[in-house]
DNA sequence: CGGTATGATGTGAGCGTTCACAACTACTCG
DNA sequence: CGAGTAGTTGTGAACGCTCACATCATACCG
C-alpha cells in the first residue's frame, strides 16, 4: 500500500513499519541486550521488507568511529607492495574492519601528508603506511596522525614509531652470507631505486657481511625492480668488463632479467656466474635455474600489521616498539660453489 | 589562551576565530564564490592554526555523497586482479575519488552480497566490481546495487549489465590461431580453475578455433593459475602419455611451471614443444626462452572502467552497455614452426 | 502487599555539515 | 537621488543516527 519512497528506508521508517520507537530499532540492529523476542522479530522483519540499510555516515559522524583502517600505499603494481596490500586488508577484513584506500603516485611527504588528511577527514578509526620511503620525519608524521593511531610497515625506523618489518638489512646479510660461504670474492650487485628503504637496506647488509671479511662489491648498478631493468643492469656490468662470480639482485624480477643478460653472453648459472634474488616470488622456483633468494613472508608481515594496529585502536596506547619478521634464505639451483663446473 | 581541547576543531571553532558565521567558512572549504578575499584569508588562517578538518561523515551524512567508490575484488594476491585493482585505484584517485575495498574471500553470492551492502551502508557513491565469477545472477546484482551506480570488470555478460573487460575469448582464440599458423596439430592445454570466467572464456576461444579446423586439445589439465600448479599440470599431461607439440597455458606463471617440467623430462622448447602463455606478465620476455603470450592491457582497462563508472555517477544512466578491449598476441622465443629443430 | 530491583521501551538532544533562504551592504544607472 | 542589482554574509532547518536519561510495567523479596 506504501508508496515506493526515492531515499532509502531509514530507521524512523522501520520503526514505524513495525510499531516501536526509533530506538528500539537501533538497538535491534546493534544487537543490543534487552529488546523482547518477539519486538525483534518484528523489527527484522520490518527491515527486511523495506530493505534498510544503517546509515554509515550517520552513526559515524554521532560515534566518531567507523570500524575502518585507512591504508597509504606506494607502488602497487609491484609484487612486494601488492603482497602487503592484499595481506593487510586481508587481515583486517578479518576482523571486520573495512578498508580505505590512498595510493601515493610518488614518494614526497607532501603526497603522504594529502593521502593522510584525506583519511582522516574520512574518520578513519586508524591507519597503515606502507611507504617505503626512505627519510621519515618521525614526529611530520606523528602531528600528520595527531590521535589517529597507525603503523608504519616494512619501514625500519628504530621503534621510534610504531612499525612492523620484515628485516630487510638481514635479508641483505643472508645473502651475501651465502654466496661467501660458497667461496666467492668477486661480487656484484644490482640494487633497486635507492630511494626505497628496503633497496637501501638490502644494499646495506650485503654491504656489512662483505665488509666484514674485507670484501667490497666489485660493482653495484641500479635498476627499477623490473626484470627489464635487471637485464639492462647486468648487461652494464658486463659491459664494464668488471669480472665477478657471483651476482647479488635485490629482487628476483630483476635476477631474472640479469640471468637472461648473463646466459645471453655465454655465461652459464650457477657453473660460471651464482646470482642469488629477493623476495621468494611463487615464480622464482621455476627459473631457469631455480633461483636461490631470500624470502620475505607477507601473509605473517600482514597479519602482524593488523593485529598491532587493531591493539593501537582497541586498547589504547602501548608501549612504543617494532615488530621484526626475520626473512629467510631459500637455496635453489642458482648459486653453487665458486669454481666448481658442471658436473 | 583557549584551552587545547581533545576534540578535533569544528567549524564553528573555525567561524568563531575568523569572526565569520559557520556558513561563510562553509563557503570558503567548498571553494565557493562570492567570498571576500579578506574574509577567505582570515577564514583560512584560522584553518591552518587551528588544524581543521572537514568532517566527511558530516558532509556525506547531509549531501548524501561521499566521493568515494566501492571496489569488491577476489584474489589481489594474483597478479590480474592486483594488477586491475591497482590501475582502477589509480584512475579514480587521479579523478578525486576515494576508494574503499571489499575484498571477498569465495566466489559466491553471498560474499558478494555482504560486500556489496557493506559498501552501500558506507554510502559510496558507485561500485566496481573485480569478481571473475562465472555464474552472474544478472538480476541479483542489479537488485543488490539498488540505486548506486555499477560497473562490472573482466566479466563477459553480453551488454546485461554495465561492463568493462578485455575479451578473453578472443584471447583464446590468438594463441589457438598462432600455433595452428605455425603447423601445430597436437596441441595440449593447461587451463585455469574452471570456476573463474576468464579460465573458462580462454579454455573457449581456444576450442573454438581448433573445432574449426577439425582438431581438439589433445588433452586438457586444470591448474590453480600459480606456476606450481602449471608443473604439476605438465607433468600430468607427460606422464598420461599423451603426444603434443605444443602447449596452451592460461596463464604465465603456469607456463613457466609447465616449461620446467617439460625441460626436466628432456623436452626442448620450442624445438620439441612450443608454449603459449597468458597475461604477459612483465618477466616473461625474460623467461627462458621468453614466452610467446596473449598481452592484456589492465592500464587501459582500469583506465577505461574508471571513466565508465564516473559517467554513471556524474551523467546518470546511459545507454546500458559493455566496453570490450581486445588483447593481442606477443611472439616470442617459446613457439616455432611444427617439427623444425634447432638450427 | 508496599517497596525495590530488573527488563523493555520511549523521549530529547546533539554529532558537524550543507542547503534554502533571508538580509544587509555598496555600487550602478537612468 | 531612488530603485535595482550584484556581491557578501548570516539564520534556521535538516540529514540519520546514538547517547543519556526518563518512563513504564513486571517480578521479586521479606
Amino acid at each position: 500500500m506504501s508508496a515506493e519512497v526515492a531515499r532509502p528506508a531509514t530507521m524512523i521508517d522501520v520503526a514505524r513499519k513495525a510499531g516501536v520507537s526509533y530506538q528500539t530499532v537501533s538497538r535491534v540492529v546493534n544487537q543490543h541486550a534487552s529488546v523482547a523476542p518477539a519486538t525483534r522479530a518484528r523489527v527484522l522483519e520490518a527491515i527486511r521488507e523495506l530493505e534498510y540499510l544503517p546509515n554509515g555516515a550517520a552513526r559515524n559522524l554521532v560515534t566518531r568511529r567507523s570500524r575502518t583502517v585507512g591504508i597509504v600505499s606506494f607502488g602497487t603494481t609491484y609484487y612486494g607492495p601488492s603482497q602487503m596490500l592484499a595481506n593487510i586488508e586481508f587481515s583486517f577484513r578479518e576482523r571486520a574492519y573495512g578498508l580505505t584506500l590512498a595510493t601515493l603516485t610518488e614518494l614526497g611527504f607532501d603526497d603522504l601528508q594529502s593521502a593522510v588528511r584525506e583519511l582522516r577527514s574520512r574518520s578513519v578509526d586508524g591507519i597503515v603506511m606502507i611507504a617505503p620511503i626512505l627519510r621519515v620525519d618521525v614526529d611530520g608524521i606523528r602531528r600528520l596522525c595527531g590521535k589517529v593511531p597507525f603503523v608504519m610497515v616494512d619501514i625500519a625506523l628504530g621503534g621510534r614509531l610504531p612499525s612492523v618489518l620484515i628485516d630487510q638489512r638481514y635479508g641483505g646479510m643472508l645473502a651475501a652470507r651465502h654466496l661467501l660461504e660458497l667461496g666467492h670474492r668477486e661480487i656484484a650487485e644490482i640494487t633497486g631505486p635507492l630511494d626505497w628503504s628496503g633497496a637501501e637496506l638490502r644494499h646495506d647488509g650485503a654491504l656489512a657481511v662483505l665488509g666484514e671479511a674485507g670484501l667490497a662489491p666489485v660493482m653495484s648498478a641500479a635498476g627499477d625492480w623490473s626484470a627489464a631493468s635487471g637485464y639492462r643492469a647486468a648487461a652494464r656490468l658486463l659491459e664494464s668488463g668488471a669480472r665477478f662470480t657471483a651476482l647479488l639482485a635485490s629482487n628476483d624480477q630483476m635476477a631474472l632479467g640479469a640471468m637472461r643478460a648473463l646466459r645471453e653472453r655465454g655465461l652459464r648459472i650457477p657453473e660460471d656466474v651464482s646470482v642469488v634474488g629477493f623476495d621468494d616470488v611463487p615464480e622464482s622456483a621455476y627459473f631457469e635455474p631455480p633461483l636461490t633468494t631470500v624470502r620475505q613472508d607477507f601473509a605473517s608481515l600482514g597479519r602482524a600489521s593488523a593485529a598491532y594496529l587493531i591493539d593501537l585502536i582497541e586498547q589504547g596506547a602501548t608501549p612504543l616498539n617494532q615488530r621484526v619478521l626475520s626473512p629467510e634464505l631459500i637455496a635453489r639451483s642458482s648459486t653453487r660453489q665458486r669454481g666448481v663446473g658442471t658436473c
